[in-house]
DNA sequence: TTATTATGTGAGCGGGCGTTCATATATCAG
DNA sequence: CTGATATATGAACGCCCGCTCACATAATAA
């Protein structure tokens, strides 16, 4: 893309053979974006607090203020966050809007990534 | 934790047993806090590239940095970042030092995280 | 209607992080 | 030893984002 290679092996790294097909079998960039995108909503301390409640029971806002302790805009703003990355879902029932887990991935990646850190202990 | 709770439901939140148990159930801070660190780590660009290409093949920094067309540092310093979480492994060969994915965890949480990104198209 | 409750949102501040640049370390060749 | 190559790292700049504050919107009650 950019003409500064400079910087780059000097072609005699260790397999260019390898390079290349690696290069051919990568995803496509927007899928890459979309991936590195939903991780980073994941990667949040109040995100996760809200999405560990979530995976407990359907809440609505209300209650996740109370169970994180903190102020409800805040827990608003990053719900708008969640849903925006189709991470949850919300339904309204009167004054109040429940919120729950999107769908099995969501549960699945909270599963996996907390095997992972469990594991490191 | 606080005492500024005047911004907490007024006690007549949806269902305070709910609030109770659910409290009682979510993983303890630390976890919470390693498995943000964990989606924060992967919920960048640059990093999500490096995996994808480890995904393929175990791969030395220069390929890397062949691979994703940046210069040296930048792909050195997420490196790093990487492997002090555990993300990545490196080992050793003459002047060449060999990355690739930690374990199938890692591997598992890239193939979740795509099928999800890749269902909303 | 007005008052109260539940939630959403725009603005702005402050901290965290990804990149670049320069340099350091390490390994091999000669 | 010297020089070249491969990788690591510290500093600094700039941008992104999570929180707070103030206010807006929605829905129910009286």
């Amino acid at each position: 893309m950019q003409e500064e290679h400079q910087e780059l092996c000097r072609e005699e790294c260790f397999r260019l053979d390898v390079v290349a097909r690696v290069r051919g079998e990568m995803p496509g960039e927007p899928l890459q974006q979309d991936l590195a995108q939903l991780f980073k909503v994941l990667g949040d301390h109040t995100r996760i607090r809200i999405l560990n409640a979530l995976y407990q029971s359907e809440l609505c806002v209300c209650d996740l203020t109370s169970i994180l302790g903190m102020n409800q805009s805040a827990v608003s703003h990053q719900l708008r966050v969640l849903r925006d990355a189709k991470i949850v879902k919300s339904v309204k029932m009167g004054k109040k809007v429940l919120y729950s887990l999107d769908d099995s991935h969501v549960s699945g990646l909270i599963q996996l990534g907390s095997e992972h850190v469990g594991e490191g202990r």
